[in-house]
DNA sequence: TTGAAAGCGCTAACAG
DNA sequence: CTGTTAGCGCTTTCAA
């Protein structure tokens, strides 16, 4: 329908060969004349070529993207990790293909059935709902190198994760130190393998600082700002005069439920988040937060899903970057 | 390399040709006798065959992408306008890929070659720094139909709007009836076009409650919670009493800002923001906004760029949705 | 109801 | 240095 300018034209416009147009505008421009050089890129500018990616990739057999499939882009942690991804793909050329499932597995199914369909360069599980089966029966049988971060429970893979137990130790840590001898926890209703590691570190530390572990104040809820909020009710009917919340949304939320039963964040309860999101200095009190390298995540994810195509033989790694403690104005000691 | 399972080995397994294998796996199955459909479909089955991307794109010439260039994929609005696009496509077997510009200019020119290289089908515009000389150089040229969402200045090309000039004539009607006289308004420092629209209405506003505009009144700042927070120091300055915020975000900023300084929010301050964001009702307090339908704005937007990509003769079209205010804690009578 | 043949636009040996 | 040749994997006439 429309008059494409293929290589054809160039050729002809040049008077050359279309393998001399392809040579020169690949990379093996040395190999010719200056003069019949000139004459290809001249025809290319003047006929405004633009070689056709699908046709291009039918023969290279890649198509320079990446797929990074999320469980919800408008978690401003993931939000963050994506631009990050971004960044670094498109220094090389390459484009990543952003999926957020939103909870929603039908969805993620589609979704990677359409990344394969596309055969995609490789990809990053990001989100916890993709299981074993997906992984043998949809990247590993088309031979799709793919990289999981921390959500993740499978085994199988590279995977690259931040300490989330030596988070939860830190937070525990700080607020005994402040003199608090109940320290409930706010965990996820459905925990993914980082939330469980979260979990455990919490209940080691409680431990190492000689606190009982008492599982009425482990407070189970959905991984929201609702759930957050909902959390709060529970709170109040424990003895806990401080917290640790799965992560910072679900702070959020109970800075909110706190609030309107009346209670203040630090005086009453001392809290403390995960993730350190952008918005935690602006909250009110700004809130002490587990911070994870989201950056270096990023960077160490692409380095390795990298490799990893480049050489599929490669011995499995798994790598661990640290997390730190933010401290903020919603912790204070124990009076 | 791999021993990828094409067309050809299906047609072997089923001892049939390549050309009835297309067929019957491409909607004209009922050409087909039932005996050789079975066998078909069986051996696609039997062997795990997946139609090869570029090489069926390089016929139809279509690749069942659409691109989104948004300016941050951080912002809530933005991500949430991105989800329903994402559903939406999903729908129709379309992928849409996501690029977030973040203020980089040179970022943003690369996405778009990138887009074009890959012959997108169409894309979608929600960054107001792609400019004139962008569209005429790379999208016309290409003949790559697109679609403007309101940021963007440029009057070429489709465009799908919300009501900015209606939604501060709201804000400020609102605070004008709960007895405010001297409002303040929040602006961008490098306003987009949606931005200056609710500027417009702002002054209009006042204008048609019988205040005087008070260019004092004006403050302008960065986009951004930071931004928000330094704009406090300014309005404390002012007799403002009320002050509309030109998004939910520097309304974040602003809240903090008022609070380091020993204000409150909505005793000192009554203030609007805009964009009625997830997190505004668990702001303390909880924040009255303009809620903007993203979600029909995402349907508007993605059914308008398909059937411009369907017909790319259409007239252009221009639709304004209507938006709403959200009364929330923080604006009150004054007293 | 089926299959043969002709490409889509491009790259990659391999000659010369 | 440059061109010829042979496909990549698929769809689509068109003829049988």
């Amino acid at each position: 329908m429309t008059n494409r300018v293929t290589i054809r034209d160039v050729a002809r416009y040049a008077d050359v060969s279309m393998s001399t147009v392809s040579q020169i505008l690949n990379g093996k421009a040395n190999r010719f004349s200056n003069d019949t050089r000139q004459k290809v890129l001249y025809a290319r500018d003047a006929l405004g070529y633009v070689p056709d990616f699908n046709a291009r990739n039918l023969i290279t057999n890649s198509v320079k993207t990446i797929g990074v499939i999320v469980p919800d882009i408008g978690n401003p942690f993931f939000s963050t990790f994506i631009k990050s991804i971004e960044f670094l793909a498109m220094e090389q050329n390459c484009i990543s293909l952003i999926l957020s499932s939103n909870d929603n597995q039908e969805l993620e199914r589609k979704h990677l059935e359409q990344l394969i369909n596309r055969s995609i360069d490789g990809i990053i599980i990001a989100s916890p709902s993709i299981g074993q089966a997906e992984i043998d029966n949809q990247l590993k049988k088309n031979r799709i190198p793919y990289l999981l971060i921390d959500q993740n429970p499978i085994a199988d893979g590279d995977r690259v994760m931040t300490d989330d137990f030596n988070g939860a130790e830190l937070a525990v840590n700080h607020l005994a130190q402040l003199g608090h001898r109940k320290i409930a926890m706010i965990m996820a209703k459905k925990p993914s393998d980082n939330l469980k590691r979260r979990f455990f570190g919490y209940k080691h530390a409680l431990n190492s600082n000689g606190l009982e572990f008492d599982e009425k104040l482990v407070i189970s809820t959905e991984m929201s700002k609702i759930g957050g909020m909902n959390a709060a009710n529970k709170l109040i009917q424990t003895d806990a005069t401080a917290v640790l919340t799965v992560n910072d949304e679900v702070a959020i939320g109970l800075y909110h439920g706190l609030n309107l039963l009346g209670k203040s964040v630090p005086d009453d309860y001392s809290v403390v988040g995960y993730d350190n999101i952008d918005l935690d200095e602006y909250l009110a009190p700004p809130l002490t937060s587990i911070s994870q390298p989201i950056h270096e995540l990023g960077a160490t994810v692409f380095k390795k899903l990298i490799e990893r195509i480049k050489n599929p033989d490669l011995p499995q790694t798994e790598i661990m970057l640290p997390v730190k403690l933010v401290k903020r104005n919603s912790t204070k000691k124990l009076s």
